[in-house]
DNA sequence: TCATATTAGTACTATACCGTACTAATTATT
DNA sequence: AATAATTAGTACGGTATAGTACTAATATGA
């Protein structure tokens, strides 16, 4: 009856998970430890029985999102009974979703994070960049599919798409935060779809 | 022969510029005030006898970059002699130039200083994101010159593609910083183009 | 000239917050 | 049962830093 099997700590996770929220709704440097203390419910020496610091406790939680959002774009990219435009769509009104869910704060939690980190690169700066380097070939993929299939003509080659497209849409979902405008994720995706017919 | 005509005090100026690079450089949260009067070499009494506090300083200094780059920007919707694209890439040049001469630290100033604004809203972040609508119009009126002139054939909306540029060149100047990949910038303009013929 | 605005310097306060130390209880694990 | 891992609690140290107080010099403008 445990849900816990693998001998991850409860509280380890229950922190990570806290402290992902908090971070990307108030930000790292707005967010003491403290606060993830009281938020968790966990004591503060049992943060830091877990976490030597509190960046340590940052890559911990961009792994976190890492993880979750590599999730989330593998489900898209292998749903492939559906168009490739109806799984973009679907994959971005789950984004959108999120989104308004948190009022409109917080789009991007790698963008967010990484914007608020100091100038020296940190291990929490160098996941990040992985994690974007890796999401790229995901979306050339997707696009792969959806040229092989006629879905789109191939003015410009997979690559170029799948590039693209992920530019653009971390745009949207920046510009969404900075301008509340939740409706730009999804119109950007329209147009962007549009371009491509 | 007074550089300073409009009863502007000097060292307000000297301070707002300073700020504004250190503010991008370094983020708002890692430079303290004792840096900007170090590094401006005005005392830290004059800066708050201009500026009631950072915050207030911060105002400041968006309205710089807002004035910033709206001067280039409105150098490139009235070049209309010069191809839309041509326009678009000079422009996009002068702003990628900039970055590498950063060393690819700090993308897109407003970006930048939006994610590291708390929660709340503040005069800082409302007027980010008033720059922001502003510009929308600007780009949506290139490209009705690029329809107009039959060198964009009008799939999509000159409003739809202005937005869409936006988007995508901000998305791209953010990843550009992100991958550490200033050539991002070009390629996704270039790119984007290709889609429009 | 005289008032006002701008400047530097120095010292200081208040506080938020990361991180540590230590104790002791509780919960796995073997 | 014994050992190790996980947890809470409490208190505190150290430091960075926003902002203030006050004095006094210098520039500016009327």
């Amino acid at each position: 009856m445990k849900v816990n099997q693998h001998k991850i700590p409860l509280n380890k996770k229950i922190v990570i998970e806290t402290s992902a929220q908090l971070f990307f709704d108030k930000g790292y440097g707005y967010t003491s430890m403290d606060d993830v203390s009281m938020v968790s419910g966990v004591s503060k020496s049992n943060i830091y029985y877990h976490f030597k610091s509190k960046e340590d406790l940052l890559v911990a939680v961009i792994e976190y999102w890492s993880e979750y959002y590599r999730k989330l774009i593998e489900q898209a990219v292998y749903a492939k009974t559906l168009s490739v435009e109806s799984r973009i769509i679907s994959f971005l009104n789950s984004l959108s979703m999120e989104i308004s869910k948190r009022e409109y704060k917080g789009s991007c939690p790698f963008i967010t994070l990484y914007m608020q980190s100091p100038m020296e690169p940190t291990d929490a700066k160098r996941k990040i960049t992985f994690f974007f380097t890796r999401l790229e070939p995901a979306f050339v993929e997707l696009f792969q599919q959806g040229i092989d299939q006629g879905e789109f003509q191939g003015k410009i080659t997979a690559e170029s798409m799948g590039s693209l497209f992920l530019t653009t849409m971390e745009g949207a979902l920046l510009l969404s935060e900075v301008t509340q405008d939740s409706s730009k994720i999804i119109t950007t995706a329209k147009n962007f779809c549009k371009m491509l017919y």
